[in-house]
RNA sequence: GCCGGCUUAGCUCAGAUGGUAGAGCGGCUGAUUUGUAAUCAGUAGGUCGGGGGUUCGAGCCCUCCAGCCGGCACCA
């Protein structure tokens, strides 16, 4: 007998080989009808698949979370099946579950179009409707060979192959649709239930791989109910409002336009928010011991060959040929030029560690279809630094990094920030051992650090490991910005050495390291996390004076100045429109703070002051409000420091 | 770069089956002096992304190119 252990604690014995169905109907017959799948041990399973252990079981319901995967994946297989019947001679590939929903790569001739999508959801429904049971079959491999490949799935057939020996190759079918899967899956087909939706097609390639064949994916998201699907499609709605591409429009922050793609019209506003954060980096930089510089724009191929950007990068760089017949390279990075400014002037090791930063613009021709609004671009300014360092003070200098990362992150809102930890590569410079080395160290730092970490396997840069750092924003994204990388190729290969307590010339370390990342990215990332409503110490125009009656003009003046000389980014609306007509513009501006004058401020010498989002309304007098808003407009590094010192 | 879609006025978008362009908002002008998310009236804006082609005739059809959008691949 085996004993399976319930959610409540109590354990009963049952026959070895016993199902969950079986189970369920053994406590309860409505339980077993509305049973979709096992948990055994916390591992979902067929309701159908024979126990064979001692377990803790839960019999899982489509209301239970586990269950949304499973509709989901179910889901898939529905939707291939509809495909598959409406459209007869389109292959199979994979179809997984994803993040709120799933998707189905299919091999096809004809393209599927915007028009297809209904028609595979009615036939979906069809499916559904039928409820026809799930049934699954463990086979041999040469059986399931024949199988697929009689049905002209060569995709799965490859698939097939890619299954370890040893491992059961398993046959799930709904009716005569079957699909190779490792499952698990629902009871039938009914159990998707109408919380689904197709959302859009994609080219994708088979396997991720670019030189396979492209295949079209179809992607659709299916909840436990239709409630929950229409939520999770206005969350969609609302995440697009947030969009910083129409953002940046409404807030007329930038633009772009077809004479250079990829590149940013940032205007007077997006500049203004921009140099902000460029302001306040430069700030917490100083307090942290760098030096700033500027390098050069372009240099010659020649350091290019040598760093190994050529070779690694050479497609992707913007590149110049002068009337001299010198040809000269737009920089993609800013450290070379940093190592030759390390390398003009001999370094002792008392000038370790050296930290050089710069806020450089870099030129990388990024593949058209990368591009997107600010979060992809071809010319970006990094917050950039390399920091020189001996190999014994490659732990001390990460520790800090990234309690200053975290600390930055922090003033910006975000608290949830993860890590991975980028091994490296296959395509590199180096020698293994050097590697060895720079690995080891990045990993003890993280390691002093405290950091929990996961590993992202052959994704490091050509010179070296890295860390990045992933924020989660407001409404739940992840976005990669700042980065670690302990670098013991490039110094070497540029020439660069520092003299040694022991009067030998010795190659230091180099630490690269930006914490926006892009600015031009970062920004995108900030007014997409703030939805527009950006804190007053970033926001372009701070607050707009608005006039009711043109009696308060003379006033509102007044005020402007009051608010300008108080080192605020402020406007004056005296147009001869209603306050209600003013109060809509700039709030769909996303101004922060409304300051309303009519007749009897003007006379009082007082302001309403109306926040963005907020229909509240604060009559303060002039002194009040400038000092409120001057206060509140500190950037938090000063604003810090201003708490700390006394009154 | 690859697959698919899109590109009409500053913005958002209409323009069956080919018969040389429309609306709302915005702009401008005038009236209105207004109390917290759109005051009224008048008026001016377009080589329909660019090139080539089919046709008596192209915003609509074909073709090449560009840009953008959604993915995939890439991301020093």
């Amino acid at each position: 007998m085996i004993s399976l252990t319930f959610p409540d604690g109590s354990a009963r014995d049952f026959k070895p080989g016993v199902t969950g169905r079986e189970v369920a109907e053994s406590i309860a017959k409505s339980l077993a009808k509305k049973a979709v799948a096992v948990a055994l041990d916390g591992q979902v399973r067929d309701l159908a698949e024979p126990i064979k252990a001692d377990a803790k079981i839960r019999i899982l319901t489509r209301e239970d979370p586990e269950a949304l995967a499973l509709i989901r994946h179910d889901a898939a297989h529905v939707m291939a099946e509809a495909v598959q019947e409406l459209y007869p001679g389109t292959q199979v590939t994979i179809g997984p579950v994803i993040e709120n929903g799933f998707y189905y790569d299919f091999a096809r001739d004809e393209p599927f179009t915007p028009d297809d999508l209904p028609v595979i959801e009615a036939k979906m429904a069809e499916i559904i409707a039928r409820d026809s049971p799930f049934t699954c079959e463990v086979v041999d491999r040469k059986a399931a060979k024949k199988l697929f490949a009689d049905k002209g799935e060569t995709f799965k057939l490859e698939l097939i192959d890619a299954i370890p020996a040893g491992d059961e190759i398993r046959i799930y079918s709904q009716r005569e649709w079957l699909d190779l899967c490792r499952g698990p899956h629902m009871t039938s087909t009914g159990k998707v239930g109408k919380g689904f939706k197709l959302l859009k097609i994609a080219g994708a390639y088979w396997r991720g791989d670019s030189t396979k064949p492209m295949l079209q994916r179809i992607y659709g998201t299916a909840w436990a109910s239709e409630e929950d699907l229409k939520a999770y499609l206005h969350q969609l709605e609302e995440a697009e409002k947030r969009d910083h591409r129409r953002l940046g429009r409404e807030m007329d922050l930038f633009h772009f336009q077809e004479e250079a793609p990829g590149a940013v019209f940032w205007h007077a506003k997006g500049w203004a928010l921009f140099t902000a954060l460029i302001g306040y980096m430069r700030r917490r930089q100083q307090a942290w011991g760098y030096v700033e510089v500027n390098s050069p724009d372009m240099m010659d191929k020649a350091l290019w060959v040598q760093s190994g950007h050529w070779e690694k990068f050479g497609d992707l760089m913007y590149v110049t040929e002068t009337p001299d017949e010198r040809i000269y390279a737009c920089k993609p990075m800013n450290c070379p030029g940093h190592v030759q400014i390390f390398k003009h002037g001999l370094k002792s090791y008392r000038d370790l560690p050296l930290r050089i930063a710069e806020f450089g613009k870099v030129h990388r021709y990024e593949p058209s279809g990368a591009l997107h609004g600010l979060l992809r671009v071809r010319h970006f300014t990094q917050d950039d630094a390399h920091i020189f360092t001996t190999e014994d003070q490659i732990t001390e200098e990460c520790v800090k990094l990234n309690e200053q990362m975290l600390s930055i992150y922090r003033d910006f809102g975000f608290e949830d920030v993860r890590i991975k930890f980028s091994d490296r590569p296959a395509k590199r410079v180096g020698s293994d051992e050097v590697w060895d080395k720079a690995e080891a160290a990045l990993k003890r730092a993280v390691e002093a650090a405290g950091l929990s970490y996961e590993l992202n396997p052959g994704e490091g840069a050509f010179y070296g490991p890295k860390l990045e750092y992933v924020l989660r924003d407001a409404i739940g994204r992840d976005w990669q910005c700042g980065t670690i990388q302990v670098d013991l190729n490039l110094p070497g290969r540029l020439g660069a050495f520092f003299i040694a307590p022991d009067g030998e010339k010795t190659v230091p370390v180099m630490i690269h390291r930006a914490m926006f990342g892009s600015l031009e990215r970062f920004t995108g990332i900030l007014i997409e996390h703030y939805a527009g409503h950006l804190p007053l110490w970033l926001a372009p125009v701070q607050a707009v004076v608005a006039t009711i009656v043109s009696d308060a003009d003379v006033y509102a003046e007044e005020v402007l100045a009051a608010l300008q000389a108080a080192g605020l980014r402020a406007e004056a609306d005296l147009r001869n429109e209603k306050i209600n007509y003013k109060v809509r513009e700039h709030s769909l501006a996303k101004v922060p703070v409304l300051l309303v004058v009519g007749k009897r401020e003007a006379e009082e010498k007082t302001v309403s002051v109306r926040r963005l989002g907020s229909q509240a309304q604060q009559v303060v007098t002039l002194d009040e409000a400038i000092r409120m808003l001057a206060a509140e407009a500190v950037p938090p590094d000063l604003r810090q420091a201003a708490k700390t010192k006394p009154a």
